[in-house]
DNA sequence: AGTCCCCTAAACACAC
DNA sequence: CGTGTGTTTAGGGGAC
């Protein structure tokens, strides 16, 4: 029924999308219209918006179909990268190290479910960001160790082929093979000049040490130095903190990522180099050049091995052919795989894949990049207690996602290969991890609850993850709504506001309509947290906070363990957990790390006194420039106490008659609280 | 097993 | 009449 009914709206999501956007432009103008519309200039935002999301990122294939193949057969090979990352986590072999990495709690969560039924993004959804980046940096280790190997081999098996048909060159008619060789020898070029180009990529991102001397020697010398995995933990170390006071302050903070960092990667070794260089890339051109370790034994051939053989049988791409001894694989080899058209288009996509890692690479170094950039600016942010809401017993979920799931992430859905994954299959709600794993229907956010993570620290974290890719965001209706209209300088929405506000900020809901609507609504009148206001110019919806609070604790109690861990990472000394939980809940402690939001997405968010917040109408233009980020740490800082802040803006409202002036401070012109009533923080004082 | 909570669906009333 | 808003009821599923 349930499913029924899923499938239903995602089938319906196409044609869906211009009803939301009909319903926004409607919208703007019933509600921001209402308030001297021309502030908003909606239909067109509306419009432009709507367009942005709906031009499916879903993006066309590249002409060639081979190009697609290949692409296909590349992000296979990096998911299952992804999922040997996963095996390898909750292997036994490696649980010693990541037993006494138990600063992380990576593996609770993805230990127990097994691994190889998890995609890379469910995996990822179920992972906290120090979880996701240490789970990165395995993954980066493996890929690139990967991506060596691939490297080797391909050239070993260039090499050898080169071999042989050079052997059997002698033997035919030179004429004959001439061509061949020729474009074969080119394909050598090819794959030596993509394989340095490669490495330099590495070098620069200071993940690949490289002696000049394999850099420049051509075929001869494989990269087996490239990676050691001990050394990266202190390229994050490096990479992260441009200056020791980063690093310090990160634990002091309790939050010492670094260490979490080095620990959680299964290959935990005693850091060894240590020049915290400059994160930066060396703009002169002087390599970071990390001694390369090359365990010696690693990857040393054994005598009687072929790289292209292994486990009896066949190891060129798609054959597996089962060869008794090497004598009997080196014949198969020269008859199956000799230099011919066949063979040679094999290589060109061996190639393309070899290709696709590479950039797949790149991106995956660079998201995990600019998530150490983040990571380590935070702890030094001003505290994650801040906001002056009482404490709310975690509200909704965990969900871990952060960025990959849909590469579409950081550039939006300009990447034709990884765009059109967002769309085309629905990524699972993050943080639904293992429960939306069985019940492929909707997923409900117990599971997230408790882990009592804050939504708003959440969706700050993957605004624009949830912005961007269509996935269903694991919070309940109830804590959306209510995260809405917090948002808010006066802490009330209409229902189109509130509608917006959910499209704005999930593509999600950009794409299902009426259900959403529906249960939106349903929600606003069946919770009595939802305080239905009038207003002159209509209805608004605030939120009591005790209404909201009386029915999370129930919930909170469970699993105090883990909860606990989850806490523990941001411990605050004494604050019990439950009550950091709700302190985390009700701020927006990351949207002032500048670093992590754009200054768009972070004002979009600001709770307090600001124009953009008053205007959630306004859809789009969002990029930045509308609002100066107004960060002001101290302001959110305290208040702890509950009194405060929902007496001034809630209390108001709660007592039964449903408060005939709509709001205290804008007794006069209702109409324009979008507007003129953005008091800068005025409530909080 | 019972209870909560959440979600979806749908019917209905009202106002514009 | 169509649409948007609100309210209610019903039923299913997951978590505790």
């Amino acid at each position: 029924m349930m499913v029924e009914s899923a499938s239903e709206t995602i089938r319906s999501a196409p044609s869906g999308q211009n009803g939301v956007g009909s319903l926004s432009g409607q919208a703007d103008g019933g509600g921001g219209g209402s308030s001297g519309g021309g502030a908003a200039g909606p239909a067109a935002g509306g419009a432009g918006r709507d367009s942005a999301v709906g031009a499916d990122s879903n993006g066309e294939m590249s002409p060639a179909e081979l190009l697609h193949f290949q692409q296909q057969q590349a992000l296979q090979v990096a998911r299952q990268f992804l999922l040997q990352q996963a095996s390898g986590l909750s292997s036994p072999g490696n649980n010693d190290s990541k037993q006494s990495a138990s600063a992380v709690q990576v593996p609770v969560s993805v230990a127990m479910m097994s691994p190889q039924m998890l995609t890379p993004q469910q995996m990822q959804q179920i992972l906290s960001p120090p979880q996701l980046q240490a789970l990165l940096q395995q993954q980066q280790a493996l890929m690139i160790q990967q991506l060596q190997e691939y490297y080797k081999k391909q050239q070993e098996q260039l090499h050898l082929q080169l071999l042989t048909q050079q052997q059997a060159g002698k033997q035919q008619p030179k004429e004959a093979l001439g061509n061949k060789q020729l474009a074969f020898q080119q394909q050598l070029l090819q794959m030596q000049q993509l394989q340095q180009q490669h490495l330099l990529n590495l070098q620069r991102q200071g993940l690949v040490s490289l002696q000049p001397s394999q850099a420049s020697g051509p075929l001869q010398t494989l990269p087996q130095a490239a990676v050691c995995p001990t050394d990266l933990p202190q390229l994050w170390k490096g990479e992260g903190a441009p200056g020791q006071p980063a690093e310090d302050s990160v634990k002091q903070e309790g939050l010492d990522l670094t260490g979490t960092a080095t620990t959680a990667t299964s290959f935990a070794a005693p850091p060894k180099v240590s020049p915290p260089l400059s994160h930066h890339t060396l703009p002169n051109g002087q390599p970071t050049v990390l001694t390369p370790r090359r365990d010696s034994s690693s990857h040393e051939e054994t005598p009687g091995s072929h790289p292209l053989y292994g486990h009896g049988e066949c190891k060129w791409p798609g054959c597996e052919t089962l060869c008794e001894d090497l004598g009997q694989f080196i014949k198969h080899l020269n008859t199956e795989h000799a230099l011919d058209d066949r063979s040679t288009a094999q290589c060109r996509v061996q190639m393309q894949v070899v290709q696709q890692l590479e950039i797949q690479l790149a991106k995956e170094s660079e998201r995990l990049q600019a998530m150490m950039t983040h990571l380590h600016m935070r702890p030094s942010e001003p505290k994650p207690f801040s906001q002056p809401l009482n404490p709310v017993p975690g509200s909704s979920s965990f969900s871990k996602v952060t960025v990959s799931a849909a590469d579409s992430f950081p550039d939006g859905l300009a990447h034709p290969p990884t765009s059109a994954a967002a769309p085309v299959t629905p990524l699972r709600p993050p943080g639904l991890g293992s429960a939306s794993l069985h019940s492929g229907g909707p997923a409900r956010r117990r599971s997230s609850d408790k882990f009592c993570s804050p939504i708003s620290s959440e969706l700050a974290q993957n605004h624009e993850f949830y912005k961007n890719a269509d996935v269903r965001p694991p919070f309940t209706y109830a804590s959306l709504i209510r995260q809405a209209i917090l948002e808010t300088p006066d802490r009330q929405l209409t229902l189109n506001e509130i509608y917006n506000w959910f499209t704005r900020m999930f593509a999600y809901f950009r794409r299902n309509t009426a259900t959403w609507k529906n249960a939106v609504r349903h929600n606003l009148s069946l919770h009595k947290c939802f305080v239905r206001v009038e207003n002159v110019k209509g209805a608004v919806w605030t939120v009591d906070e005790r209404e909201y609070q009386k029915r999370r604790p129930p919930k909170m109690t469970g699993s105090p363990t883990l909860v606990k861990n989850m806490i523990s990472g941001l411990s605050y000394g004494t604050l019990n957990a439950s009550y950091q939980a709700a302190l985390a809940e009700s701020s927006f402690p990351l949207l002032n790390s500048p670093g992590m939001l754009n200054p768009g997405s972070a004002s979009s968010l600001l709770p307090l006194g600001h124009d953009d917040a008053g205007a959630p109408v306004e859809p789009l233009p969002s990029n930045g420039s509308s609002s100066p980020p107004r960060l002001s740490p101290p302001q959110y800082s305290h208040q702890v106490q509950v009194k405060e802040e929902p007496a001034e803006a809630e209390e108001d409202r709660r007592p039964g008659p449903p408060m005939g002036p709509p709001n205290p401070s804008t007794a006069g012109p209702p109409e324009d609280r979008d507007l003129e009533e953005e008091l800068p923080g005025e409530e909080l004082s």
